[in-house]
DNA sequence: ACAAAGTGGTTGCGATAGCAACTATTCCCG
DNA sequence: CGGGAATAGTTGCTATCGCAACCACTTTGT
């Protein structure tokens, strides 16, 4: 069978995507940073502050944040050691452990958030056209579907 | 000032490119591996062979793969010890050492490519429309432009 | 022509994160 | 109820990669 090779539109979608997406990361990290905060972290902050009681299961969370159990084990150690985080011990299954959001970790992404948010803004949302914007979320939801759908 | 949040769509795009980016690229990292070969080593030996005599300095070669000196004198270990590409002093210039596609190297390019690009196709491109297509070119050459314009 | 600055590459160290193996606890089924 | 399977989390090992320090070579300026 022959390779149909990539048309030169498909191609520059896919260089622009590929070699884009890494600095993109980088560069808003990069604006975390200022807050003692890596990616990771920041994600983690802010799944945590958006669950019930500001807490989740170890197993959940790192479902979440698309880390390996041991993955986020030794991430934990971070936020723990910040203390913008804690570890809560379940009474009621005694495999079960809790991350929560504590005061200073809720305080501190309070912060970080807008931020974060204009990183986000100027990095990216603000320089697409509405038309482009909708073409993101379309095709990256149909890309993820397509991952799921395995 | 108040914070400007993301309108409903903004935010669907940056969360589906946010959350679904990572899924792709281990997706597509996934069967590469198959050949024995991570996207950092495919993406050396692909820029390898697009390259003057299959060669560059490694100093160049580290700026096209977003590495750092160091970062790439790591990776070179591993391409190295797998013959898929062999170290060149300068006689020119006594700092200088190239990176050379070896024939073997080459050759598992040359296998691994079709397959590559076949992950691309069916993980990314042929899910897309046309228009989403150019929107993901020009929107990536967009947020690329702006980064390297800092 | 020679010292100082610049450039190219490597190395020690530290951070992140996955895999496999391990422990502890709970669930399920006969 | 008792034992095997499943689940939750941790730990040792490994691989990648950046930073800072370092060495070697080259370029530059006087």
């Amino acid at each position: 069978m022959a390779t149909k090779w990539l048309s030169p539109q498909e191609m520059e979608a896919w260089l622009a995507f590929i070699e884009t997406t890494g600095d993109l990361m980088k560069a808003i990290e990069r604006d975390l940073a200022q807050y003692g905060l890596d990616r990771g972290d920041y994600q983690l902050l802010a799944i945590l502050s958006e669950s019930e009681d500001q807490q989740m299961r170890m197993c959940d969370l790192a479902d979440r944040l698309r880390l390996t159990r041991s993955g986020l084990t030794r991430r934990m150690e971070g936020v723990l050691k910040k203390k913008l985080v804690s570890r809560i011990q379940s009474t009621e299954d005694g495999r079960v452990a809790f991350a929560q959001l504590t005061t200073k970790g809720f305080d501190l992404l309070k912060t970080a958030a807008p931020h974060h948010l204009e990183s986000v803004r100027s990095l990216m949302i603000d320089l697409l056209s509405p038309a482009e914007i909708k073409a993101f979320a379309t095709g990256f939801n149909k890309i993820s579907a397509n991952l799921s759908a395995e």
